[in-house]
RNA sequence: GGGCGCAUAGCUCAGUUGGCUAGAGCGCGGCUGUCACAUAGCCGAGGUCACAGGUUCGAGUCCUGUUGCGCCCACCA
C-alpha cells in the first residue's frame, strides 16, 4: 500500500465532549469498515431483485417501467481486470440511477464458457502440471476438468463483481452453458436448421498438425521465417474433346500464333509454359487451376488452354480472376504498381483450393469450370495431406499418377523433393528445367500457440449459419435509428420497414458505422469448433451411400430403414426432429424425408444424412444410434450461445421448462414474465472489439427469434426532463410496457424486436505507455487490489471520471511492493518524441533525501525497483482522486451532522415547506447550484457521459458544498433554521445524486443521517414511492426549476470574486490565515449588500468592512473597477513585494486591454459579431481599464 | 488494404452548435499543525492547443494536406 498507515487509521475518535452521535465517526473514510456491512444490507433487503410482475401486472397507472441491462458475460478463463471493472461500474451506475428513478431495474448477471479460450487454459494447465494432453482423457472426464476450472473462476468473478458493488439481480445469474442456456441454444439451432439457415459446408481451418486439431485465429501467432519464392514452370496443353483423353502439348509457335506476348523469344517447337510463383511448392500436388488476371494481355491468347501438372499429370484449366496481381511491368495504375505483390508476381497464380484460403475463394467463383476439368462436383478440391500434414493419397487425392514418390513425406521433405524434381525435369521438347528460379523471401507464417507447429490450412466439414440471409444481416442494419444509417441504405434489403426497425442507437454514434459495414460485408458464420468444451452440435448423422438402390422397396418390406423413415416422419411432424442432407445447398427444405432418403441412396459418393434434435430426447437418441447414427463431435462457437444472451437469460423459449431446468441445476429461478417485461433491454455497455462478434449477432438472433408483434414499447430512459422523472417516481404515469406479448406468436423472420435500445461503447484502458493491459505484459490490474488500497467507491469514481467519449484512456500503472508498501513507477516511459527512455529521476527540491520521478511522483530515496518483485501488485495513483473525494464527502457529512445535531438556538423551524426566497443568500445559492448540478447529471446520464457526471458531482461536493457553502454557514448555522434545513437537504440531494457512482460511502453516510429528518423545501422532492430503508432504493432527487436563482448566483459570485481578490493580496503579503484584516471600500461607491459583506468577512478573514480610508499601511486592489484597500495586513507592508505584485498585474491588464481594444478597433467586428458579444467586450474593457487605473495609482503611491 | 481514434500544462484528461483572457485533477513552488477533512485549506508558477495551408470579424474548435502514436477488421502467391 502506498501509505502503510492507511489501513490502520490513527486516532479513531475525535471524542467530542458534547457527543452527538457523530463523535464516534473517524476522521477518515475507511472503506473496509463499511463495504461488507452495506453489501449485506442490500442483500437482506433484496434491493436488486427485479420483479416482472411489477412491470406487467396491475392497473396500467400502477405498473413500473422496466429498465434492463445485460452484463456482457465475462469469460471464465481468468479473474476480471480493470477493463471489466470499468464496464461493470458504468453498468451499475446506469442501473442504480434508474432504480432510484422508479424503474423496475434488472441487471442480468452471468458468465461465458468461452470455448477455446477456457479449454486452452485448462489444457495448458494439465500439460504444465501433469504432462497430460486432452486426448489422454475421455471426453467427459476432460469436460469435467474444465467444469471444475469454470466453477473456480465463476466464483472468483462473482466475488469480484460483488465487491465492486454491482447491483445485479443475483438470483438470476446465468452461465452460457447451464441447462437453461443450453436449452435455448438447442432450440435456436433447431429453428435455424429447420428454416434452412444452418448448413454444412467445407471450409479451410487453421489446422495444428501436431495436436491434430483445428485452432482459432487468436490461438495462433505470426512469426517471420526465411523462406523463398520458387518459380515453377507449368507446361501448357490442349485438351481434346472427350474426358480423360491425353492432353496435347502446346508449343511456343502455336502460342505465338495466338498472339501471346513474348512467345517468340522461345524455341518454336518446345512445349510452352507459364510460370507460377509460390512459397509452398509442395502444394502443387493439389493444384486444380492456374489463374490469370483478365486484364493481363496474355490472358486472351491462353483462353481455352490447360496446364498439365508435372509428374501428377493432372490437367487443370486456366481461369481468369481479378484477384491475381499483375506483375510490376504490366501494372496499369500507380496503385497496381504499388502493390507489394507486383514485385514478385509472374501474373500466374497456382490455385490450390484445399490448401489455401484465397485459393478456396477463387474456387468458389470458378467452381463449375474447375470441377468439370476434374470430372465432377467437388472434384477440384484436392486434399493431398493427412491430418499430420504428411503427403497422403488417402484423404481425397485420387490421381497421384507419377507423383507417388512424394506420398508419405512430411511437408518439409516434400517441399525439398518437389523442388528437386522440378529442377531435374526438363520441359518436353527442350532443355529448360521446370524450375525457373528461386528468390529468397522473408514472410510471416502462422504458428500454433500451443504446439508451435506451422499451421496448415486444412479442408474440413463445418457448420454454418447463413447470416448473409436478409432476415439476419439486413435485419441487423435495419435496427439502427435512421440518423445513424449511412445515406441511401435506408430502403435496401428486406423491403418496407417494420414497426420494430430503427430503434437501436450507438453511443458514441460513430460506432454505428462499424456495425453497418460489418453487415454489408458479412460472410456466412462458421459455428462449429473441433473442441470438447462447449455446446455440442445437436445433430446425428449417418452416411447412406452404401445402401442398395432398392431402398425404396425396403419400406414396404418393413425393414429397419423403413421403420427409420416412419419414425422420422412422425417426429418431424411433432416438431421434435428435422432432417437435412445438404446435397444441394441450401438445405433442401421442400423435400420430404423419404425423398431425401431416396436421394441419398442414389447419390454417388459420401453424403451423410443429418437429423437435428430439438431436445436431447433419450428415446430418439437411442433409436438413432441403434440405426447407425452418430452424434456430431463438434461443439458450437462460443458466440452462438452469447448471441442468445438476451433470450436465454430470460427463459426463452418458454418460462416453465426453463424453470424446471434451473431447478435441475439447483439454481431455482422464476422466469415467468421476464422475457415479456425486459426484452428489449434498455442499454448494452460493451467494448468496441465485440461490436461484430457479439452485438451484431445478438441483434440478428433477437430479431429473428422473437415475433414482429412483440410490442416492446417502453418509455425512453434517455433524455428525461425533471418532470418526467418526477412523474415516474411519484407514480402518475401509465405504462404500456408488456401489453399483449406472446412469445409463441409467429416469428418475426428478422422483424422482431431489437435486443437493446442503446449500445454504449466504452473506452479501452491502456497503461501509461499506451499498451493494452494484459497479464502477459505484467501491467494488468486486479480490481480487488484497488478495492483493498483505495476502496470500491474510489475505484468506481475514478473509472467513471476516466470514461470519456474517446477510444482509449491511459492509466499509468505503479507497482506496489507489499512488503514495504513502497510505490515504484515503471522505469521506462515513452517521451514526446515517441522514444522509450528511462523515467527521469531527480532530487526532490523539497527534500534532498527523496527522489522525484517527474511523471509518477515521489519515491523514497533508497528504494529501488528490484527485478525480482513477484509479489508486487499493480495499482495506480489515479485512484487517489476517488479516494480523496470519498474522504472529502465523508468529512463534509461529519461536519454537517455535527452542525445539524447541535442544539439549535434560532427558534423553532417554520411549519410547512420552506420557501427558498425566505432563505439566506448562501442557501439560495447552493439550492440553485444543486439544481444546475442535478440537471447536468441527468443530461450526462442520458448521453452516457460518465466523466461529465463524475466531474459534476466532484465540483458540486468539493467546490460548492465544501469550499463555499459549509464555510459560509459554519459560523451562524446554529442560529439559522433556514441554513440547517438547507444543509440537510443539500446533503440528502448530494448523497442521492452520487449514490450510483459511490454506493457504499453514500449508503454508509445515509444510514447515519436517517435520524435527522429532511425538512421540506419548496421545489425539492426527495421521497421515493417505496419509503426506502436503503439509499439504493430511495427516490432520485427531483429539483424544480423554481430553485434556479440567477440573482443569488450573481451576488454570491460577486462575493467569491471579492474574497478571491482579498486572498490573493493576503497570500502575496504572507498574512497568516488567522490574522484578521480590515477592508476599506472606496468612499462614495455603491455599498455592497450586507449579506455579501457578511459572507466576505467569513471567507476572507476580515475583521470589518468600512468605507473610511485606511489609517497607516494599506494595500490597494481593484474590484469591479473600483479601488479597495486592505489594512492590518502586517505591522509593516513589504513595499517590494507589493511593487512586484502591482507591476505584474499592470502588465497583465495592459495586455488584456490591448487585445480588447484591438478587437473593438476592427470595424468588421462591430459589424458582424453579435451585438451582445460586442457589448460584453466593451464591458470587459471598461473594467480592465478601471482595474489598471487602480493598480497604477497604487503603484504610484507606494513609498519609493 | 479498409474503417476509426488520438495529438491541449511535467503527467492523466476536459474544452458541446466557432466568441478563450484555454480549464480540472495530480505533480511542482510558497504559506498554514487549524477547531469536518494534511487523503486538507489558501495562493502561485506552468501552454506557439503536433505541423502547414485555408474559411471567418474571430479557429483549440470548421475545411484541406502533412507528420507521429494507437485501436478494430480484413489479408499476407
Amino acid at each position: 500500500m502506498p501509505d502503510a498507515a492507511q489501513s490502520h487509521p490513527s486516532p479513531t475518535s475525535t471524542s467530542s465532549p458534547n457527543s452527538n452521535g457523530v463523535g464516534e465517526l473517524p476522521p477518515r473514510y475507511v472503506p473496509a469498515d463499511h463495504e461488507k456491512r452495506v453489501w449485506q444490507q442490500w442483500m437482506d433487503s433484496h434491493a436488486f431483485h427485479a420483479d416482472p410482475k411489477k412491470v406487467l401486472e396491475g392497473p396500467p397507472e400502477r405498473r413500473a417501467p422496466a429498465y434492463c441491462v445485460l452484463i456482457p458475460p465475462p469469460n471464465v478463463t481468468a479473474r476480471l481486470h480493470l477493463g471489466h471493472a470499468l464496464n461493470n461500474t458504468l453498468q451499475d451506475v446506469l442501473v442504480r440511477a434508474h432504480r432510484m428513478r422508479g424503474f423496475e431495474a434488472l441487471w442480468m448477471p452471468g458468465t461465458d464458457h468461452a470455448g477455446i479460450a477456457t479449454q486452452a487454459v485448462v489444457e495448458r494447465r494439465l500439460w504444465e502440471e501433469r504432462k497430460l494432453r486432452r486426448h489422454d482423457f475421455k471426453r467427459e472426464d476432460f469436460v469435467a476438468k474444465v467444469q471444475e476450472f469454470k466453477d473456480e473462476y465463476e466464483a472468483a468473478i462473482t466475488d469480484q463483481l460483488k465487491q465492486m458493488g454491482c447491483s445485479c439481480d443475483w438470483d438470476r445469474q446465468r452461465f452460457t452453458m447451464d441447462s437453461v442456456c443450453a436449452r435455448a441454444v438447442q432450440e435456436a439451432f433447431f429453428r435455424l436448421f429447420q428454416d434452412g439457415l444452418i448448413y454444412r459446408g467445407k471450409r479451410l481451418v487453421n489446422w495444428d498438425p501436431v495436436l491434430q486439431t483445428a485452432v482459432a485465429d487468436d490461438e495462433c501467432f505470426d512469426e517471420d521465417v526465411d523462406s523463398s519464392f520458387w518459380y515453377l514452370r507449368y507446361p501448357l496443353v490442349r485438351k481434346p474433346g472427350e474426358p480423360h483423353a491425353d492432353a496435347q502439348p502446346v508449343t511456343w509457335d502455336e502460342l505465338a500464333s495466338r498472339g501471346y506476348q513474348g512467345a517468340e523469344e522461345h524455341r518454336g517447337d518446345e512445349q510452352a509454359w507459364v510460370i507460377v510463383a509460390t512459397t509452398r511448392p509442395e502444394t502443387y500436388l493439389g493444384d486444380s487451376a492456374v489463374a490469370v488476371n483478365p486484364h493481363d494481355p496474355r490472358a486472351a491468347s491462353l483462353r481455352g488452354l490447360f496446364v498439365e501438372l508435372p509428374l501428377v499429370g493432372r490437367v487443370i484449366p486456366i481461369i481468369e480472376d481479378s484477384y491475381v496481381v499483375l506483375p510490376e511491368a504490366m501494372a496499369r495504375t500507380e496503385e497496381e504498381k504499388a502493390d507489394p505483390k507486383a514485385k514478385f508476381a509472374t501474373g500466374f497464380l497456382k490455385v490450390t483450393p484445399a490448401h489455401d484460403p484465397n485459393d478456396y475463394e477463387i474456387y468458389q467463383r470458378h467452381k463449375p469450370v474447375m470441377d468439370a476439368a476434374q470430372g465432377g462436383e467437388g472434384r477440384a478440391l484436392i486434399n493431398v495431406m493427412a491430418p499430420d500434414a504428411t503427403i497422403s493419397d488417402k484423404h481425397g487425392w485420387t490421381d497421384v499418377g507419377g507423383a507417388h514418390l512424394f506420398v508419405g513425406l512430411s511437408r518439409e521433405d516434400a517441399r525439398k523433393k518437389v523442388v528437386a524434381a522440378f529442377k531435374s525435369h526438363a520441359i518436353q521438347g527442350g532443355s529448360a528445367s521446370l524450375l525457373e528460379g528461386i528468390k529468397p523471401h522473408r514472410h510471416s507464417v502462422k504458428h500454433s500457440d500451443r504446439s508451435k507447429a506451422i499451421i496448415e490450412p486444412y479442408l474440413s466439414d463445418q457448420w454454418y449459419v447463413k447470416v448473409t440471409d436478409h432476415r439476419l444481416a439486413q435485419a441487423a442494419n435495419n435496427a439502427l435509428v435512421p440518423e445513424q444509417r449511412s445515406q441511401g441504405r435506408q430502403q435496401t434489403g428486406a423491403g418496407k420497414s417494420s414497426s420494430t426497425d430503427e430503434q437501436m442507437r450507438f453511443f458514441p454514434a460513430r460506432y454505428a458505422k462499424t456495425f453497418e459495414q460489418w453487415h454489408d460485408n458479412i460472410r456466412d458464420w462458421c459455428i462449429s469448433r473441433q473442441l470438447w468444451w462447449g455446446h455440442r452440435v445437436p445433430v446425428w448423422s449417418r452416411d447412406f451411400s452404401g445402401v442398395p438402390a432398392t431402398f425404396k422397396d425396403s419400406v414396404s418390406q418393413g425393414l429397419a430403414m423403413g421403420t427409420l423413415q416412419l419414425k422420422l416422419d412422425e417426429w418431424a411432424e411433432e416438431g421434435k426432429v428435422c432432417c437435412r442432407d445438404f446435397i444441394s445447398r441450401p438445405g433442401s427444405a421442400s423435400l420430404t424425408i423419404s425423398a431425401m432418403l431416396e436421394r441419398h441412396a442414389a447419390h454417388a459418393g459420401p453424403a451423410p444424412f443429418f437429423v437435428c434434435l430439438r431436445i436431447d430426447d433419450p428415446g430418439i437418441i437411442a433409436f438413432l444410434e441403434s440405426h447407425g447414427f452418430t452424434r456430431d463431435s463438434d461443439v458450437l462457437d462460443t458466440w452462438f450461445s452469447s448471441a442468445l444472451w438476451p433470450l436465454s437469460t430470460m427463459g426463452w423459449p418458454d418460462a416453465a421448462s426453463s424453470e424446471a431446468l434451473a431447478a435441475k441445476d439447483n439454481k431455482p429461478c422464476d422466469f415467468r414474465g421476464v422475457l415479456e417485461a425486459f426484452n428489449p433491454t434498455s442499454s448494452l455497455s460493451t467494448a468496441r472489439e465485440i461490436i461484430t462478434l457479439w452485438v451484431s449477432r445478438m441483434t440478428m438472433f433477437n430479431r429473428y427469434f422473437l415475433p414482429e408483434s412483440w410490442p416492446g414499447h417502453r418509455p425512453e430512459s434517455r433524455e428525461e426532463s425533471a418532470d418526467s422523472v418526477r412523474a415516474r417516481i411519484f407514480g402518475a404515469k401509465a405504462s404500456d410496457a408488456g401489453a399483449d406479448r406472446d412469445a409463441n406468436a409467429p416469428m418475426g423472420q428478422g422483424r422482431g424486436p431489437v435486443p437493446f435500445r442503446d449500445v454504449f461503447i466504452h473506452a479501452v484502458i491502456q497503461d501509461g505507455q499506451g499498451q493494452k493491459m494484459s497479464k502477459s505484459l505484467g501491467n494488468g490490474v486486479d480490481p480487488l487490489d484497488i478495492i483493498e488500497t483505495h476502496g470500491a467507491d474510489a475505484m468506481r469514481f475514478t473509472l467513471c471520471s476516466m470514461a470519456t467519449q474517446t477510444q482509449d484512456v491511459r492509466m499509468p500503472v505503479d507497482l506496489i511492493c507489499p512488503h514495504t508498501g513502497v510505490t515504484f513507477p515503471p522505469r521506462m516511459i515513452t517521451n514526446r518524441t515517441g522514444d522509450v527512455v528511462p523515467a527521469p529521476i531527480q532530487d526532490s527540491p523539497k527534500d534532498p533525501a527523496r527522489k522525484m520521478v517527474t511523471t509518477y511522483g515521489v519515491v523514497s530515496g533508497e528504494a529501488k525497483p528490484s527485478p525480482d518483485m513477484p509479489l508486487a501488485k499493480n495499482t495506480s495513483s489515479k485512484f487517489d482522486l476517488g479516494r480523496n473525494f470519498c474522504n472529502k464527502l465523508w468529512n463534509a457529512s461529519r461536519l454537517s451532522m455535527t452542525i445539524l445535531a447541535a442544539p439549535a438556538s434560532g427558534g423553532p423551524s417554520p411549519a410547512g415547506a420552506l420557501a427558498p426566497a425566505s432563505l439566506g443568500l448562501e442557501s439560495r445559492w447552493i439550492l440553485s447550484r444543486l439544481h444546475a448540478g442535478a440537471a447536468k447529471v441527468d443530461e450526462a446520464l442520458a448521453n452516457y457521459e460518465f466523466s461529465v457526471y463524475a466531474q459534476a458531482m466532484y465540483e458540486l461536493v468539493w467546490n460548492d458544498l465544501c469550499d463555499w457553502y459549509l464555510e459560509s454557514i459554519k459560523p451562524h448555522a446554529a442560529e439559522s433554521p433556514g441554513a440547517r434545513a438547507t444543509l440537510r437537504t443539500a446533503l440528502e440531494i448530494v448523497l442521492r445524486l452520487l449514490h450510483p457512482i459511490a454506493p457504499f460511502v453514500t449508503e454508509a453516510i445515509w444510514a447515519r443521517l436517517a435520524t435527522l429528518p429532511v425538512p421540506p423545501i419548496q421545489g425539492v422532492e426527495l421521497v421515493g414511492p417505496r419509503k426506502a430503508r436503503t439509499l439504493c432504493t430511495a427516490g432520485w432527487p427531483v429539483l424544480g426549476a423554481s430553485l434556479r436563482d440567477q440573482a443569488a448566483e450573481r451576488e454570491y459570485g460577486r462575493m467569491q470574486a471579492l474574497v478571491t481578490a482579498i486572498r490573493e493580496v493576503r497570500a502575496q503579503h504572507n498574512v497568516p490565515p488567522k490574522r484578521k484584516v480590515k477592508l476599506h471600500a472606496p468612499a462614495g461607491s455603491a455599498p455592497l449588500p450586507p449579506e455579501l459583506m457578511h459572507l466576505s468577512c467569513t471567507h476572507a478573514g476580515l475583521s470589518s468592512i468600512t468605507s473610511t480610508p485606511a489609517q497607516g499601511a494599506s494595500v490597494a486592489f481593484g474590484f469591479e473597477a473600483s479601488e479597495f484597500r486592505l489594512s492590518d495586513l502586517a505591522d509593516h507592508v513589504d513595499a517590494g513585494a507589493e511593487r512586484e505584485r502591482l507591476e505584474k498585474q499592470i502588465a497583465e491588464l495592459t495586455k488584456t486591454i490591448a487585445t480588447l481594444e484591438g478587437r473593438l478597433a476592427n470595424p468588421s467586428y462591430a459589424d458582424k459579431a453579435p451585438p451582445k458579444l460586442v457589448q460584453q467586450t466593451r464591458d470587459q474593457l471598461t473594467r480592465a481599464q478601471g482595474d489598471l487605473a487602480t493598480a497604477q495609482s497604487a503603484l504610484a503611491s507606494l513609498p519609493a
